[in-house]
DNA sequence: GTGGTCTAGACCACT
DNA sequence: GTGGTCTAGACCACA
């Protein structure tokens, strides 16, 4: 499914968060599926279960996927309404790249010409 | 010049760092110019020196600031080249946040037109 | 493992630096095995744990081992590529070196010899 | 005749000594020959006359140059005997190069060739 | 004046 | 258990 850095200065908990964010963001886990057990998990990545549960509780807080005692955990519907604050968060981050690569050189329209070809279902390498 | 927020869960230091990138990065501090010392920062940010002290430090090992022995430290020039690596990393952070905008349902030309509208020297209220 | 000499002028976390340093390059220390945490470090040698953790931060930037959050720090592998810089330092300190010692009457010859019989895995006393 | 770095994390005054060294070593700077006053190269280099004070003051401790009250300061005699700690501090340095080079993938003949290469009146770039 | 090092000791987050 | 952050306060070296 995916893989984490053990290496990484990044915590196991987010790095796992993160995946299953790109995951759902890019459409390849979809509504209602259900999520590997913590214990699948934890036993696919090789790390500790209590690792794998803060990730789900949280991803759960954040509202990515919604657990049915006993049956386990599934993905959840896509936000249809609010999220004011983290759509703002998410263009303030994009604003200090945008400004960050035009410091470090690159042009405007390198950086227009590269949002242009993202599409909605397409993941990227490793990111942050 | 800026403020920090104590109760934040971001550690102090990186939100030292954090506002000095983006004063660096949007041109309000200019090459060779002095920085605080970090006796005086510390006092005005009202935390102790030695946290003061490794922003700084962090900040000089990126390369933003240099410092002069027994002078203080400067803002350092910017980047001529390299730092591929470091481009790739925002041109990535990039990608996530346009998708996760569309996922949220902010349109691909809402976003092209925010990213045009950015101007090298502006900066954006709170970030990160 | 190795001792320090809190009386040096040298710096204390330099010095573990520079003892770590030794130990991996000669192949004393080999790749992923694990080194002593910070506060054995510290109760072994006597100095604050803040002074030991420097070290190993500072060592950790310079890619000579890496961190697993929770579990410790380990040894880094071995520089597969780059470092051109560096090479470059250490053939200038080389070529001053071998200038000051012929300067003080040693011959060419004697060097090379010297040289030729250092091993890869050899150890030399006091250093640096 | 040199210049120094006031960027550079060494010392002024260490950098000033390791230029004379170097100068004295290669023979540029010859037996009996004045060295600039203090005052003068102070203002060439554009640095504190204490900074220039300190770096002649060292150096005459380590018998580079030696000081005629009222004249000014002048490069001593090559050190015809003595010196073994000198020595063998500078093999050790080398030994450590050496390996280090190797560790980083140079080859033990490329560093005999280099070695063999090395002339007596001969400089470097920038070192150490 | 400046930054750099070190200690003692507290508290937190991650595994 | 591990490393990471922060404070308070001392001392040193450099310019």
């Amino acid at each position: 499914m995916f893989q984490i850095d053990l290496k990484s200065r990044k915590a196991i908990y987010e790095q796992v968060m993160d995946n299953f964010k790109r995951l759902i963001v890019t459409g390849v886990l979809k509504h209602d599926e259900k999520v590997p057990s913590i214990r699948d998990m934890a036993k696919t990545l090789t790390v500790n279960p209590n690792t794998v549960q803060k990730a789900y509780r949280e991803l759960e807080n954040q509202g990515y996927i919604y657990t049915v005692l006993g049956q386990g955990s599934f993905i959840a519907a896509p936000p249809s309404q609010g999220g004011e604050k983290e759509i703002s968060v998410l263009y303030d981050s994009i604003h200090n790249n945008v400004q960050e690569l035009m410091f470090r050189g690159e042009t405007k329209n390198a950086i227009i010409t590269f949002v242009e070809n993202i599409k909605e279902g397409e993941m990227v390498s490793g990111s942050n």
